[in-house]
RNA sequence: CGGGAAGUAGCGCAGCUUGGUAGCGCAUCUGGUUUGGGACCAGAGGGUCGCAGGUUCGAAUCCUGUCUUCCCGACCA
């Protein structure tokens, strides 16, 4: 390709619109551009690089079975209140009316069409298993789009959805997924890590989401510095030691805490550690209240709330419910003495305390010397708050580590939830009706890329990965208005290319300095730099990630890229 | 949806306080000189100052409304 006629609109200045590095450098090279919040474009050299992260992506799914298919972005409002997901989706779902006022959205996930295909398509255990999948642009109307293509609201996904007769058949296809994944972002060139995760809106059990690791991610993933355990924040176990206090329990007493409401000023005004305070936060799940009590330092976690009491909604109180079933204000609730009124629960932390600070129940008092068992009961014990950092690990004991993350990939089983409403059904060998057992699975292209960029830049500009660069190889002749190097350049850019390489030759009439500093904006992963010494027919061969120069003879160019392609 | 910031040429910004009909750098085009890390000189093109309304003889500037974009939060495959 000949960079004089290629579309590569460069900038030199930073756009005031993006934030982070991957997002400014896309923009800065050429490689994407803005339309309005949230939904961009792919210019020439994005969309290479979007077409190699596909093919990658394509290679790796036909490899593990999966089959190739298309389906429509737009999709009928029924079909999404077959499921339910019509109401319970909620604003994600981009909404839209044809002429005829009938509703439809645009498709930010297949699971209802894809199933409605299995269930007209497939109606014997002899046709399955059956993996499909498909390479298509999907469309959430995000909250908040952010970050460039990283959250965005319109984006290219892989999503692909496995149908089988038995939990043993898509413990496979899971296992033929989860491989396949790890195979193209290890292939992308990706430092990612498989976590395990909640199921999200999609619902199912067993799910593992592949994150990239970058500051700038959106989730914390918890992680063992001694075993291969990785898992969202939200969804680590914490592992009960059981260690109680040798403390000897005290009289309860009750003190006078004027306007003390929160955790950080009763550390300071009792002059304890926050491992001393019980948190007491008011729920209402589906339609019961709960109070829910933690250790004053520790995090509630909502999802392990609403799972203890299998609930479907859960929501904080309001302060008037607070104060009509406590009879306190937020703030100096507490369990001592609500057993009657409502259903108290608490964290295996809690366990363990002797001579715990509490709200008092009654406005400005909090109790203190307070111990569970003795002073209040609890009707159930769990596992209710967020993991920390130096925690033991849930598998090995090993030390918890926090990382952030950008989740570039998720596999779900989803079982028969989409099968069972929707009807999809087989018969199996006794010619009994079954629903048909199914596990979905997606990988984020386009944000893959972002996380890519994330991972491999430095100051001047991307540095590719080999297997998703926009090019192999990027050929500067420094002066093309010297006849030699531009000869020597030329002679070089078909020879590479007659040796299977892609090549960007920039045969542009710029001065070396700007050629160079776009070259390193771009990313191109090896160089071939025509100047001053193509009379003797000396070439220099650069590599853009570590910057080694190599000064050869242009008739060696094609081995020795080759090598250096190989060695990447 | 709550909080914050900003909309002036393709990009980055100044001008606004104190109203007088728009400017700088980069980019673009022409000519010349340059030519190994974003050159120099001379010239040129490009803007309904986000939009609507109001105040005024006169609005980029003051007032009101509205839209958009970005950031933080809530939310989230």
């Amino acid at each position: 390709m000949r960079q004089l006629n290629l579309f590569v609109p460069t900038l030199r200045e930073v756009p005031s619109e993006a934030e982070i590095v991957s997002h400014q450098l896309m923009l800065r090279a050429g490689f994407i551009r803005q339309l309005v919040s949230g939904v961009y474009s792919y210019l020439p050299l994005g969309h290479r690089v979007l077409r190699k992260v596909t093919n990658i992506v394509r290679e790796e799914m036909e490899r593990a079975g999966a089959q190739e298919i298309s389906m429509p972005a737009i999709q009928p409002a029924e079909l999404w209140q077959e499921t339910g997901r019509w109401e319970a989706y909620g604003p994600e779902l981009m909404r839209l009316k044809d002429r005829h006022e009938r509703s439809f959205v645009l498709g930010p996930t297949h699971e209802e069409v894809v199933t409605s295909i299995a269930r007209d398509g497939i109606n014997s255990y002899k046709k399955l298993p059956v993996n499909l999948f498909q390479i298509q642009t999907k469309y959430r109307d995000e909250v908040r789009p952010r970050f460039g293509v990283v959250r965005a609201r319109e984006f290219v996904m892989k999503d692909a959805y496995s149908f089988d007769i038995d939990r043993e058949g898509l413990d496979r296809s899971y296992q033929s997924m989860y491989d396949a994944y790890t195979q193209i972002f290890t292939r992308c060139g990706l430092n990612f890590r498989a976590v395990e995760a909640d199921a999200g809106a999609i619902g199912g059990k067993g799910t593992h989401e592949f994150m990239a690791l970058s500051e700038i991610g959106e989730d914390t993933i918890a992680y063992c510095d001694s075993c291969h355990y990785a898992a969202n924040l939200e969804q680590a176990v914490v592992h009960y030691n059981g260690e109680p206090s040798s403390e000897v329990p005290l009289t309860m007493e009750k003190v006078h805490t004027p306007d003390m409401k929160s955790i950080e000023q009763l550390v300071s005004f009792l002059r304890i550690n926050p491992d001393k305070l019980i948190k007491s936060l008011m729920f209402k799940l589906d339609e019961r209240f709960v109070l829910a009590l933690v250790r004053g330092d520790h995090e509630l976690n909502d999802v392990k709330l609403k799972n203890m009491f299998d609930a479907n909604t859960l929501r904080f109180a309001t302060e008037q419910e607070v104060l009509d079933v406590i009879g306190a204000p937020v703030g100096f609730i507490g369990p001592v003495g609500v057993e009657a009124k409502i259903t108290v629960v608490a964290d295996h932390a809690i366990r363990d305390m002797v001579n715990a600070v509490v709200g008092a129940g009654e406005k400005d008092y909090h109790l203190i010397n307070v111990t569970a068992g003795t002073d209040f009961q609890i009707s159930e014990y769990g596992d209710l708050r967020n993991i920390q950092e130096g925690d033991a690990c849930p598998q090995c004991g090993g030390e918890i580590h926090f990382a952030r993350g950008i989740e570039v990939g998720h596999v779900f089983k989803l079982g028969t939830r989409y099968s069972e409403k929707m009807k999809a059904t087989f018969l199996d060998e006794q010619g009994k009706e079954k629903p048909m057992i199914m596990g979905c699975y997606g990988i984020g292209i386009s944000r893959t890329i972002a996380a890519v960029i994330e991972q491999c830049h430095d100051e001047h500009g991307i540095i590719w990965p080999k297997t998703i660069a926009p090019f192999d190889v990027h050929v500067i002749p420094v002066n093309v208005k010297n006849d030699e190097q531009r000869q020597l350049a030329e002679e070089v850019y078909a020879s590479l290319q007659e040796a299977g390489l892609e090549v960007l030759i920039d045969d542009r009439a710029e001065r070396a300095g700007v050629k160079f500093k776009d070259a390193d904006l771009i990313g191109i992963p090896l160089r071939v730099i025509v100047g001053a010494k193509a009379g003797e027919n000396k070439v220099e061969c650069k590599v853009r990630k570590t910057g080694e120069t190599v000064e050869i003879s242009a008739d060696q160019v094609v081995s020795y890229l080759k090598e250096m392609l190989n060695k990447l």
